[in-house]
DNA sequence: GTTTTTCATAGTATAACAGTATGTTGGTAT
DNA sequence: ATACCAACATACTGTTATACTATGAAAAAC
């Protein structure tokens, strides 16, 4: 597996951001509800969004989280890296490791690096507000 | 980590049996040995393979292990999907797994779904004859 | 100064990972 | 026959990550 509850949360929780908010301030025990998250749990997820920037955090009433930037500025491979660490599929592409000592024998190497290639480009490819619900497609406007 | 040893290692294998073998079975203890694995954790694995007629597994003296099929005709996708049971990046991805109560309101179904395709659509299109050095390529042929 | 919300630290049950240990079965060579 | 060899089978183990829960402190609003 991939992807963690973490990474899949943070996507959730970054979506009702971008679908509740107007520039406010949202609270997480209203977006835990909605979601069906603990808060707790949220809570230390969303810990980390806002020590890389992805989210704000405002203190005491009238509190809550919000969005640092516009959803379309978030990039949703960053967010994935940020909670899952890293995206690679094998240990040998992640960069912080060291390089494989049988690097030079190896005859998989160029495989890994594809499929993480893939997973990169593919998720960077999309944004938070690629993922959110586009307004003027199916929403009811009634008077 | 998408990827574990258990599928790292068992292409591994199979690529040695691919270079190493001439219809002749090799017996675990040389792939161990060459490939720097513990021996006994290759057993689990390799019978895995065994189970899905990946390779083929022979008793007593002179036996071994070798492949079932011709290194273009296994397909690195399946073998991994084998050894690691699924290959999806998160779980609402899975076949086995009853589908997500919430699918109806869900934001990120189809950026899973596309990762899941791109994950497979990349796996599948290799081969364990793609990963095995070609012989004409690099080999230093002395008479 | 009380309420409200984020922020911080610590703990916990479960499961998967990456093996190890011991022994059995079935072929081969002598 | 029997000694040997290598696959096959089952059970166990230490470590790590996951997915939380619990308790409390800090700051902002009222």
């Amino acid at each position: 597996m991939l992807i963690s509850t973490k990474g899949r949360y943070a996507l959730r929780v970054l979506i009702d951001m971008a679908e509740h908010s107007g520039s406010e301030y949202i609270k997480l025990k209203d977006i835990a509800e909605r979601q069906e998250i603990s808060e707790k749990y949220l809570e230390s997820i969303v810990k980390q969004l806002v020590k890389n920037k992805i989210v704000t955090g405002l203190r005491g009433k009238g509190g809550g989280y919000k969005l640092s930037k516009a959803p379309d500025e978030i990039n949703v491979g960053e967010v994935l890296r940020i909670m899952e660490g890293s995206l690679a599929p094998v240990a040998c592409m992640e960069e912080t490791n060291l390089p494989c000592p049988r690097v030079g024998e190896c005859r998989t190497r160029e495989f890994w690096r594809g499929l993480n290639d893939a997973i990169r480009r593919y998720t960077d490819s999309f944004t938070i507000a690629d993922l959110t619900r586009s307004y003027s497609a199916d929403y009811d406007y009634v008077i």
